[in-house]
DNA sequence: CGGGTTTGACCTGCGC
DNA sequence: GCGCAGGTCAAACCCG
């Protein structure tokens, strides 16, 4: 006879069982093996051994074990006879357990220590992201505001998407901070521009309208010159008030492409599935925020981890449009991977020179990869040449560089999927495909 | 009947 | 100043 250890019942640090073999007849039965109990009135370790011997009796052996000092101690009680036979038994049996206890000590030690690494990691990325990230967007920031006091005629693109953000009261901060005189006229045009500051999603769908979880009424429509296809104006109207608006096209050169321009910030909280796309336009309206050196970085990282999507056919293809009469960015989510390999990427920056040190010819359309130096361009074309492995490290470097471009992944996907399920038929101006981006 | 859509008129900014 | 294009308004219409 011999003790089954897979008979073993585990209590695990969140109080889960689990019965590993539920054999009820074998020769001995371990009732309950509670390795990891927080009751301080029991000793640090406990097994209790049932055994039901062929002659009907039961036997009780309760382990009591201090796996700190590797002390151990037994105590039988209803034992039947105190023959040597039983007691050899018992020996074995608890040299068996000891082992087991053992194993089980050194594993618990391994993902002790794995809790550590990922608790360290986590504290690094934190105070990575509070001392590195949050001041560089702060100071590019500055820069901005600066730019636009020396140069009003220019015009300044803060998306208005930071007027409800958190950083918007450091921005205002930093007005104060920088010019006391606060110009009215130049914050007339810093708002204004920031009303203007646009996020475009290029996504092909056969619906009239792709699904981001608000709900939208139309209030126009207009021929647009250059496009036989109308576009449609719509607004918010999930909150009294709220300025968000949004124009739907569809692509001249690819009908079944479908142009989405979101421009403003919600004023009422919103649920998940809008949140999606809302942190999509702010992460989107970010890149206009930073500076050249960011913003090209900034982008060639969503490049590189927007192609982890070639798995959906996919990818992110940001964009800064210079020939849209306002600033914006596009999300382009129709350019299959391998083009992505091949190709520029399509970069344009609208702003003006004072923002742009590189750019010389204020208004002038140039390629983001033109203007951020071989050092980008060495970059961009090596991680064509990256492993899988350095592709995914880039991606988690990317998202966990800048909590806004995830919120902007998810949003890409949940738009990628929900237009497939809308393709199957359903009505995408209502919150009725909420449930589709709730899975992700 | 309320809410959404349609559509022509109107407003605004910009280039010439 | 004029014309053009983008954007918005609002009355009429539609639909559940």
């Amino acid at each position: 006879m011999e003790a089954r250890c897979e008979n073993m019942v585990l209590n695990s640090l969140d109080g889960h069982k689990f019965a590993v073999n539920p054999h009820e007849n074998g020769p001995s039965l371990i009732n309950e093996m509670d390795f990891f109990s927080r009751n301080t009135t029991m000793n640090p370790l406990t097994v209790h051994v049932k055994e039901k011997q062929q002659d009907g009796v039961h036997q009780e052996l309760q382990l009591n074990l201090n796996v700190g000092s590797n002390h151990t101690a037994t105590k039988r009680t209803g034992c039947n006879d105190g023959s040597s036979h039983t007691n050899s038994q018992s020996a074995h049996k608890l040299a068996i357990l000891q082992a087991e206890l053992e194993n089980m000590k050194r594993e618990n030690e391994g993902l002790r220590s794995m809790v550590t690494q990922v608790k360290e990691k986590y504290i690094y990325l934190q105070r990575h992201i509070e001392e590195n990230i949050i001041p560089h967007e702060n100071i590019n920031s500055v820069k901005m505001i600066n730019a636009v006091k020396e140069d009003t005629k220019q015009s300044v693109l803060v998306p208005l998407e930071f007027k409800n953000d958190s950083r918007v009261d450091s921005l205002d901060n930093i007005d104060v901070k920088f010019d006391s005189t606060k110009d009215i006229g130049d914050r007339g045009a810093v708002e204004t521009s920031m009303r203007r500051a646009r996020v475009a999603v290029r996504a092909q769908s056969e619906a009239s309208m792709i699904s981001d979880g608000c709900q939208w009424r139309k209030y126009g429509q207009k021929m647009a010159k250059g496009n036989p296809c109308p576009r449609a104006y719509y607004r918010c109207t999930m909150g009294v008030g709220c300025p968000v608006r949004k124009q739907v096209q569809r692509c001249a050169e690819d009908r079944t492409v479908l142009i989405t321009t979101y421009e403003g910030t919600h004023n009422h909280p919103l649920p998940q599935a809008a949140m999606t796309m809302a942190s999509t336009t702010s992460a989107a309206a970010s890149m206009l925020l930073s500076g050249s050196k960011s913003s090209s970085e900034y982008l060639n990282r969503h490049l590189t981890a927007g192609s982890m999507l070639s798995s959906h056919h996919t990818h992110l293809t940001p964009t800064l449009s210079a020939t849209a009469p306002f600033p914006t960015v596009t999300l382009d989510l129709t350019n299959p991977r391998s083009d992505h390999h091949l190709r520029q990427p399509p970069f344009h920056f609208p702003f003006s020179t004072n923002m742009h040190p590189n750019i010389n010819l204020p208004n002038r359309p140039l390629v983001l990869g033109q203007l951020t130096s071989q050092q980008n361009n060495a970059t961009m074309y090596s991680d064509a040449q990256t492993s899988d492995r350095e592709l995914m490290n880039a991606a988690t470097a990317a998202v966990t560089s800048d909590p806004h471009f995830m919120a902007a992944l998810v949003a890409a996907i949940g738009s990628i999927i929900g237009n497939d399920n809308r393709n199957n038929g359903g009505d995408i101006s209502r919150n009725k495909n909420d449930d589709n981006f709730k899975r992700y």
